[in-house]
DNA sequence: ACAAAAGTGTTTTCCATACACCCATGT
DNA sequence: ACATGGGTGTATGGAAAACACTTTTGT
């Protein structure tokens, strides 16, 4: 082995969540050189003996305080340009992570530096983060149409109303709220009923749901088309 | 950099085609251990200064002697286990790359080793990639929908006919040659004619047509519904 | 003439959209 | 009572499936 060029691989992270302004991104501010003070994605080393899910698992847990299986998780794309870093070879696993907008404010985390920012606003970022991100989130946005992948934007328990915002936001368009209804409780697996309702609310109240068994959604639900 | 463990990283290929006896693979036997002659799919080490898809591009030269661009070449996802490869911590970075059924047949290339094989029979792979092959048959398969990528099974310039048995093959399933018809041919920038026809065939000349400008699919090419 | 494959027209069925309308709660 | 948001019913337009039918070649 001693034979092939040596590379260091990282793990980088595209953390996506859904707040009051919009799609936020979290991004941490680099305390040191190469891209000192710049803004860039989250992220580390792979360590020897860990797989790369798990380093990405780590790395969401120090950045966010997150435990476990709270957040959807997928591998986004690997980025190795010889010249990506100038301290060396580093080729880099991005992965994605879609997160609800956390009511408790990771208190008492590492997650110090790092800060939600809309992404519309996240530019000029480390390394080749910008590229990174783009991907990430026309990721996001495709898979929304045919996979329960907007449920991951939610808490556990969401309505339908919830879940249509997150379609709205992500997607930037306006849904029509009674034909979404009929089409998200339509599919097969995407949503179970909790058997409990909305209190408290203004109007009328509604049925709350959690995640379905689903992994593909057939029919899926239809990006409108504003150009495409 | 010296500080974070090395690793060796390899780009590796899903490299298929359609031919007389359906959807094949590239697979070479594997002269050295570990997994000494045990069929696997073709890769190597990446280089110090070589970019992932520019390794991509020289493995696939080296195995199949085309040149550059006559293929499709996309990344499908990068495999990191810690024990993946006895020899140390090799991550690799995997490519699908889809080819038309070459006519000349690779002649005075490396590719002495290599031969397709039909993917139903490509079983007990070296190294995990059974799983890098499912993968990129899943990721394929998922491809032909909605966007043009069946035309990278076919030679630059093709018939209608030719189109639909790249998907009847890679889906398995028959499609109506009529409604098949309608929809290629009346989704834009899917196909241009080439303003010529068949010659010497059985039946009516069929109309040749080119790849379009499009990237994607609109309306998609739906895959019929058995089971899904 | 006939077989074979390409391509078109037509009917039917289904689904998405648009939107009128009713429901259940807070104020 | 009224506003607010949740949810259902229904008409309509367009696309996809099913398939009859015509076109153009080789044998």
């Amino acid at each position: 082995m001693s034979e092939y060029p040596p590379f260091a691989v990282t793990v980088d992270l595209v953390v996506l969540t859904i707040r009051a302004d919009g799609l936020a991104v979290l991004l941490i501010r680099r305390g040191v050189p190469p891209y000192e003070d710049a803004p860039a994605l989250p992220g580390g080393f792979v360590r020897v003996d860990e797989d790369l899910p798990r380093a990405a698992e780590r790395e969401l847990a120090e950045e966010t305080g997150l435990t476990g299986a709270a957040a959807h998780l997928e591998q986004l794309g690997t980025y190795g340009t010889p010249d990506r870093d100038p301290r060396g070879r580093v080729v880099t696993v991005a992965y994605l992570a879609l997160l609800p907008d956390l009511p408790a404010p990771v208190a008492g985390t590492d997650a110090a530096g790092a800060e939600w920012l809309p992404v519309a606003r996240a530019r000029n970022l480390a390394f080749d983060h910008d590229r990174i991100l783009a991907d990430g989130l026309e990721r996001a946005r495709a898979k929304l149409e045919y996979t329960p992948l907007a449920t991951a934007f939610c808490p556990p328990e969401f309505t339908v109303a919830q879940l249509r915002t997150v379609y709205e936001t992500v997607w930037e368009t306006r849904l029509d709220p009674r034909n979404f209804h009929r089409k998200v409780t339509g599919t097969p697996g995407f949503l179970v009923p909790a058997g409990r309702a909305t209190e408290g609310e203004r109007g009328r109240p509604a049925q709350v749901f959690r995640r379905g068994p689903a992994t593909a959604l057939h029919p899926p639900i239809i990006r409108p088309t504003p150009d495409r």
